[in-house]
DNA sequence: TGTACATCAGTGAACGCGCGTTCACTGATGTAC
DNA sequence: TGTACATCAGTGAACGCGCGTTCACTGATGTAC
């Protein structure tokens, strides 16, 4: 039996027949298209909060072409979060400056879409339960995020520049974590971000 | 059939019979066992990671009791939280003053002791993704921590007291965050703290 | 270039397992008289 | 104060469910000749 099946899923979606074999490209461009899902959904939901079955779904697959592309869940989730950190490099370079990039990072819409935001804010708490491999890849992106604020800090000011980065980055990180923590509409959660905005500004411009 | 158990939980063990009821004090006293486990186990494996069956078996039971004492998992996960921030703010009123806290709440140590530290470092990612009982009172904790961080602040300062403490309380809890999110032996580990104390001294003895 | 066949990224049923929750049962506690 | 009985915090088997993972199968792709 022959049956034809659309696939929807975003942004380029692809139509085939059960059974029938894809190319190598395509079979390269399905596994970044899982990868890319697993690191939105992982995002918004955590680790434990997507199961295999949904995050494929999600990417518009079936649940047992997974481990064709993938050794466990774990070896995704590394890899997932890896992607993340580098879309979020991405989204620093087009920032024109640091209080530019602290408006946007310290914003309620940024608040509000974990899964397309940091990883460090959306998965922190996670990765501390995770295996040594996952705390890894976190580091080595937390890293790079750290650089890149030391290098939009202005020259001089109170202290090292590595270590004002170092506490900036700590304080975006975690104002924002502790305001999605907090129901919506509670005064802390708006608080948060705006007394660390000011905070941080203050750091970024003397 | 008697049967005799020992029941061996840290800190009063207790010996009873199967089918034996317990007094109303002694019932009582059971439950804030569980709820003090729970709080435990939560802030060290997360909600997700601790199964109702572990739990009881910590705090010295079956699994089946649970349900005499809570409605549900997640109706305990805002107990225990809430157990948790009233821990902490015992942990707080103990400490000399603001640059003492500081270095315990930012010291390896601590870092390495998740299951009897601040509720915010350990919980605030799953919070997120929990439900609005749960947010609430982790919103209350979170105002009596930064209350609290305000009054030990100096008077004076650069911007006002309340704005102040909000930063520091961001900075603190992202940074313990991020270390336990990192591997124990990465440089970033420690350094979070270090660099984190460091600014943080600065902000609290100015 | 054409032919034969091995490969392998898909599908979807099935696996064992652990989870949160329910339930029948127990018998000393707690209470009504 | 003593007696009869309902209560209820325990136990441990059982429940349905969703999870990560495995597997037999499919048939166009990719390759050996």
């Amino acid at each position: 039996m022959m049956m034809t099946i659309i696939i929807i899923a975003a942004p380029g979606f692809v139509k085939w027949d059960v059974g029938m074999r894809i190319s190598k490209a395509q079979a390269q461009e399905n596994r970044e298209r899982v990868v890319a899902t697993a690191s939105a959904l992982f995002r918004a939901n955590g680790f434990d909060g997507v199961a295999v079955g949904d995050l494929m779904k999600a990417a518009g697959f079936t649940h047992g072409g997974f481990y064709n592309h993938f050794g466990s869940k774990e070896a995704l989730a590394a890899e997932a979060l890896g992607g993340a950190w580098e879309e979020m490099g991405r989204e620093r370079a087009r920032a024109r400056d640091l209080p530019q990039l602290l408006k946007r990072y310290l914003s309620w819409p940024a608040r509000q879409a974990p899964a397309k935001g940091c990883p460090a804010a959306a998965l922190a708490g996670d990765v501390g339960r995770q295996s040594r491999a996952v705390k890894a890849v976190f580091a080595d992106g937390l890293e790079g995020m750290i650089q890149s604020i030391e290098e939009g800090l202005p020259k001089g000011g109170d202290g090292p520049a590595r270590e004002r980065a170092v506490n900036l980055v700590a304080r975006m990180v975690g104002a924002l974590m502790l305001s999605r923590a907090v129901p919506d509409d509670h005064p802390l959660a708006l608080e948060l971000l705006n007394a660390t905005l000011r905070g941080a500004l203050r750091e970024a411009t003397d």
